[in-house]
DNA sequence: GTATTTGCAAATACTTTGCAAAACC
DNA sequence: GGTTTTGCAAAGTATTTGCAAATAC
């Protein structure tokens, strides 16, 4: 049980939720940090990092791990999947319904109780694939 | 397409693989140093992060990455999926056959070419539900 | 006024790398 | 003998943290 904090709406903060929020490509810290720094030339780094964490934290943001070192944050807290693409190495949003194709195999997993998931899915994305036929 | 090295048989990564081959917690590169240091006081971290990677791309091994900031690996080379346990926050095996589950929605991805996937559950595992209930 | 948050810089955590010597085939 | 691999130490990359000053409410 943490004892929460309450959270104050600093112009930093909200100056990082809405970058994230413009953006459908999943960025790092670091992406954010510059993005945020054309409008905010002050800001630092560890401020990015301290809020990324305190917006996740308040679910208000997802965090997302991909096999890259790096973290990458998106505001879209619908549920959703990822794709990493093996062509453009870009993470995408998938919408498809994973729940309901995984909800029932995850109840006959002997013994362990599974209550969620998150899946990355590997590929070629449609823009990828286009460049590439023609 | 690179230009593959042959792999020379060398003591330190076969006694990196058998030790990892013992294992079903997923370690981390430190503690499989830790294990093969046991028997091979010499071998150095540098050695088991090359040796590790080298297995990985040979396809012996696999690399797991957990929202954890450190990578996790795997001797078990037979496709399955793993959990988190929230309870004793250890990375378990889960032999479900998720991949009948995802074939038939990753076809209606629109536009995308999803080829594979990697999903982690998360939930409380079968000991952590038998150590609470009573 | 008081608790939270910031910027800065230093510290930490994990992993990778350069290099000369050793091991492998 | 020529190439791969090792140990060691240093460097690299991503993230976290301590602290005094600034800000929010």
């Amino acid at each position: 049980m943490n004892a929460k904090k309450i959270l104050r709406n600093t112009c930093q903060r909200q100056a990082i939720l809405d970058e994230l929020q413009k953006q459908t490509s999943h960025p790092t810290a670091q992406t954010i940090y510059n993005l945020v720094k054309e409008k905010m030339p002050y800001i630092s780094l560890g401020t990015v990092y301290r809020n990324l964490d305190i917006l996740s934290d308040a679910g208000q943001i997802i965090v997302l791990d991909i096999n890259d070192s790096k973290k990458r944050y998106d505001a879209n807290i619908h549920p959703h999947d990822h794709m990493f693409c093996y062509a453009c190495e870009q993470i995408i949003d998938i919408f498809i319904d994973s729940k309901s194709a995984l909800t029932p195999i995850m109840e006959k997993s002997k013994g362990h109780c599974l209550q969620d998931y998150t899946i990355m899915f590997r590929g070629i994305c449609e823009q990828c694939q286009k460049n590439t036929s023609h």
